[in-house]
DNA sequence: TTATATACGATAAATATTATCGGATATAAA
DNA sequence: TTTATATCCGATAATATTTATCGTATATAA
């Protein structure tokens, strides 16, 4: 509970390895290999990437990854939400189908506290973990 | 991901209603039928509530909870670590148990986040969800 | 042409969460 | 003393989510 993915946390490390070796490329392989990471679903989070334009891929022996985005304007709200969907402390913070809206004693306070919540990650930069 | 169980939201709703009506008892019944929720997962969060002092319980017909501790001095970490196990974002804040601990090339920085993350947790008093 | 790499949908396995069941004990009230 | 109602508590079942794998297609460097 409150955790982030594994999914989350691969394409953190990815992402970072990519930003370390700028210019020069690295696959999937490579870094499955070396952070130990089952390489399909590094794979698919590393695709999910591409096509959320964090970084570019290079097909082909010799291919991979090659990072693209500047990172420091990149929130961790947005990297999380790009890569996982809507942050919400509760159901009702990301869709409005409770039947217990109505009666529930704790909805505002909770829709409160997931305010300071989503904003506790958007004063975080993206950058802070990668550099 | 990064939400709170059903059981910490339905701890949540107990302790409010009970909140609510100091000096009178409610059952579990009473509390899952008016706010429908399963009886029985609420019983159980409610006893574990009971185990650790949060509320008292009366057996026997006309039994119940009421509401025991004051809530001003008990923090969200506290309250979601008496009932879930401790916060982290990641495995290795909790337990050390990761075997890719030695090459993970994010640990630091992310241990540095949970810190924050707690922390925001620590500043939030149960008394402004349950007020 | 071949070997290597990404792309991507489908599915399986593992884990965590949520819900239910059965039987025990306590007690107020008839 | 009996009955009905409530907590207590371990075990288990159902569901949802997360994590991992598989098969096949496409691109391209050598």
């Amino acid at each position: 509970m409150l955790k982030l993915t594994k999914q989350i946390e691969y394409a953190l490390i990815a992402i970072k390895h990519l930003g370390n070796k700028k210019d020069s490329i690295s696959s999937a392989k490579e870094i499955s290999d070396h952070y130990l990471i089952p390489k399909e679903l590094l794979a698919k989070t590393l695709q999910k990437m591409v096509k959320l334009n964090y970084i570019n891929a290079v097909k082909g022996p010799k291919g991979g990854y090659l990072l693209k985005k500047n990172l420091n304007t990149i929130t961790l709200t947005r990297f999380i939400e790009d890569l996982d969907g809507r942050i919400g402390l509760v159901d009702c913070n990301i869709n409005e189908s409770c039947n217990q809206i109505d009666i529930c004693n704790i909805k505002d306070p909770i829709h409160e506290l997931n305010n300071r919540f989503i904003n506790f990650f958007d004063k975080v930069s993206l950058s802070e973990i990668i550099k």
